[in-house]
DNA sequence: CCAAAAGTGTTGAAATTACACCCATGT
DNA sequence: ACATGGGTGTAATTTCAACACTTTTGG
């Protein structure tokens, strides 16, 4: 799109390649996962790096960051959303790039593994990650940040989880997060007080004799809170 | 600077203009004020409007932003960070423009009022403003929201207030920023607990004949504070 | 019957709130 | 001396963390 303007002072300002990298979060094995694929292009060719490509002109920033999940994963409507811009004059070794980093959040057994082999992009445990390219690092220990802060306060664990899970599944799901251990009555006791879990009949028997029951999180409710100004506080 | 890797992908990506605009508070007579300054250009010429400007390539973003703020104020080395990215594609009427707000905070006693009324800038309540350009009233109920948050573990309060002020002073700001009276001895007490004021033996006779203490915020043990990994907790 | 993990209730400590009371001083 | 707002302490309440105990069932 050119400017209808194109006299006044839009015309006559520099531009620049603008960039979304996504931090895609996944959990499995009580592991927090991080999607990354091998760079194929120069500089820095076959080092890890973030999935990262150029917004077009026709497209939104947030669009551009949808379409870098969807091409690699084939999902949709998962959560996502900006984390910061990253502005360094010398960030990128290859050309002056202004990357505004998004992070995500996927279940493991939803997307397609197909798709994402094609692209070469794979999964990386979070206390075992490879050295990444430029400032890639910093922008996943960010997200990491941001994760563990919101988690308090947004549903993030339960898009991770698949949609049925139990109570100590999701408390492992938040030492992970947070590597410390909860208190196992109290976090109970504090899920269940959000009034946002349904419990469920079926159980799973697969860590304990007793079997643990399985909760879906409202999402329904949930909704209806946030639209009254209702948030929840999950720690 | 142009792309040492101009065969390579950079070359082929779309350019973009990307602005930073600046969401500048002051606090001044129990009000939270803002900078604004009437458009100059079209489109939108004469309405109402943050401080921006472009991105210029030999530029970081946030070397952009502060010097949107020295250039208007004559000041440096005040609080200023990124907010969010705004990237719609129709967001500016003129041009595609991706815009990176950035929000800063200023003391009213500190800053050059005849370079920023040269520049036709005025300060108006927060909650008197008159309409705004584009999105910009979205990025100031952003800011508005991230001041609140952020005031309860950073010192916000103490950059916009004097260097020396009183308790009670700074009460009001609080209730101001919240919007909502807070007990006057509970304030007190977590104000003191800390550990960040130091106390002046000077006081404050113009509210009462009794007369209040002036404070300092302690700067020196907050960063020490910092470094060590221990954030302060005012709310 | 027993081991192993799920689920329930109680109790003491800590933090938070609400408020009564005293202080200093300009008029 | 008294009205006015600043400063101090304390009792009541709420929240939070720690943990003992019961339940269920596969082996």
């Amino acid at each position: 799109m050119e400017s209808t303007f194109s006299n006044s002072h839009y015309g006559q300002a520099d531009r620049h390649l603008v960039a979304v990298d996504c931090i895609i979060f996944g959990y499995e094995a009580n592991c927090l996962q991080l999607l990354l694929f091998k760079r194929k292009v120069e500089p820095s060719a076959g080092k890890w790096s973030l999935l990262g490509r150029f917004v077009q002109h026709q497209e939104g920033v947030t669009d551009a960051a949808m379409r870098v999940v969807f091409e690699l994963t084939g999902l949709k409507d998962i959560f996502l959303e900006q984390l910061a811009s990253f502005g360094h004059v010398n960030r990128d070794e290859g050309a002056r790039v202004i990357s505004i980093a998004h992070f995500a959040l996927i279940r493991k057994d939803d997307y397609d593994v197909e798709l994402l082999e094609s692209h070469g992009a794979s999964w990386h445990d979070l206390n075992n990650l490879p050295e990444l390219v430029f400032d890639h690092r910093e922008m996943v220990d960010m997200a990491l940040n941001s994760l563990r802060q919101k988690s308090r306060y947004l549903p993030l664990a339960f898009q991770l989880l698949p949609p049925k899970f139990t109570i100590p599944q999701l408390r492992a799901l938040y030492e992970t997060v947070f590597q410390t251990p909860f208190d196992r009555w109290n976090f109970r006791k504090r899920m269940i007080n959000s009034g946002l879990l349904i419990k469920l009949e079926e159980k799973d028997k697969s860590a304990s004799k007793k079997g643990a029951h399985y909760f879906q999180f409202d999402w329904d409710t949930y909704h209806k809170q946030q639209s009254e100004g209702i948030s929840p506080l999950f720690l």
